[in-house]
DNA sequence: AACTAATTTCAGTCTTGACTGAAACAACCG
DNA sequence: CGGTTGTTTCAGTCAAGACTGAAATTAGTT
């Protein structure tokens, strides 16, 4: 199986992206090809596509799965494992984003709890230890504002990203450069959204 | 200068975890170290702090200036450079999303826009320039939604967290499972935020 | 200018982890 | 059960890039 030129560059483009990303090569570019190409494929077609070896496509599969963003189908006749990938951008984006945050966050957020639990904590500085705090605060917040986020429909979650910094009218009067028309027609939002606390 | 337990802890962590975030483990510990320090320190104190060569600290810390995370800061009477970095949680989270955002996200955006473009993509399945466009128009949502968010000052930033998934009821008729309380409340707030579109 | 202090550069070493091919394993079939 | 097909494991190789120490460079001082 020969790639066309757009999905060539595509693939060839997210395997580059992957290893700033965090995954390697082999497996972000698996990824891009299930996605780029919508149907299920087997290992050998991968192999042959990609020009790695079977078993790094072996291996790099099992690392799809792990990050739950690829599934096996069966396909009547064919004895072979075949794999796809979601084909919706959106949810997509969600298995990132909770896949990442569990890898990337949850565990930071641990051990800053257990560093403000720990009996050591009162011998650093109070600036310090305030500090602490606000890192855990705020990677609290994000983590919590993240899982509400994701399990929200695409198309809501589309409109509120779209709405974007409009949103800072609902909970602070003064609009900023971002975002400053209309502020007066929400106001009345911003008081009810308060009351919804 | 020797770390207290709890310092210690937080530094030798936010290394570990700067490896999955995409910067090496030297660069994460450098920062780490000034953060929880909160004092401007020179390369030396660093180097002896972290126990690792004087050259990588240097280097390292040439990274993080390409990161716009540390700024030197001249002391009377001493030439050494002196590096500190921000001690607010927000402006530091403003940072890094910003540097990622132009790293991991525009790139990516450009090489989209260019499979769009190009003479090729007429060539490819309509199911999968389909695909292409959705992914690019998500990156962009997500692009231009970031660019809006850390121009918010931080305290307007944090009651936009706080308020979470509840934003969903100003532009979504049907609560979700998230936070499904005072639908009726903010059905004056959809519209209005309707109308400001 | 010569000397000293501070920093950066760079060639080489070392570490990590990606990748390979061969062998082991598992599932199915006649 | 032996043979066939498909998948996984694993020891060894290789590549990328982190790290080091020594040398070069820059800046400041007398």
């Amino acid at each position: 199986m020969e790639l066309k030129p757009v999905a060539k560059k595509f693939v060839l483009h997210w395997g580059e992206m992957g290893t700033t990303w965090g995954v390697n090569r082999t497996v972000a570019q698996i990824h891009a090809l299930l996605f780029i190409t919508g149907r299920p494929l087997n290992a050998d077609e991968i192999t042959e596509t990609l020009d790695v070896a079977r078993s790094n496509v072996s291996m790099s599969l099992k690392e799809l799965s792990n990050w739950n963003l690829i599934r096996s189908v069966p396909l009547m006749g064919d004895r072979r494992d075949h794999y796809e990938t979601t084909t919706d951008v959106w949810e997509l984006f969600r298995t990132v984003v909770r896949e990442r945050k569990s890898r990337e966050f949850d565990p930071t957020i641990e051990v800053l709890r257990d560093c403000l639990k720990s009996g050591d904590i009162a011998s650093e500085d109070k600036a310090a230890q305030l500090r602490i705090k606000e890192t855990l605060a705020l990677m609290e917040a994000l983590s919590s504002w993240a899982s509400e986020m994701i399990r929200l429909e695409p198309s809501t979650m589309m409109k509120v990203i779209k709405l974007g910094a409009k949103v800072q009218h609902l909970v602070h009067g003064k609009p900023s450069a971002a975002a400053n028309s209309s502020a007066t027609k929400s106001e009345n939002a911003r008081q009810s959204v308060k009351a919804a606390e």
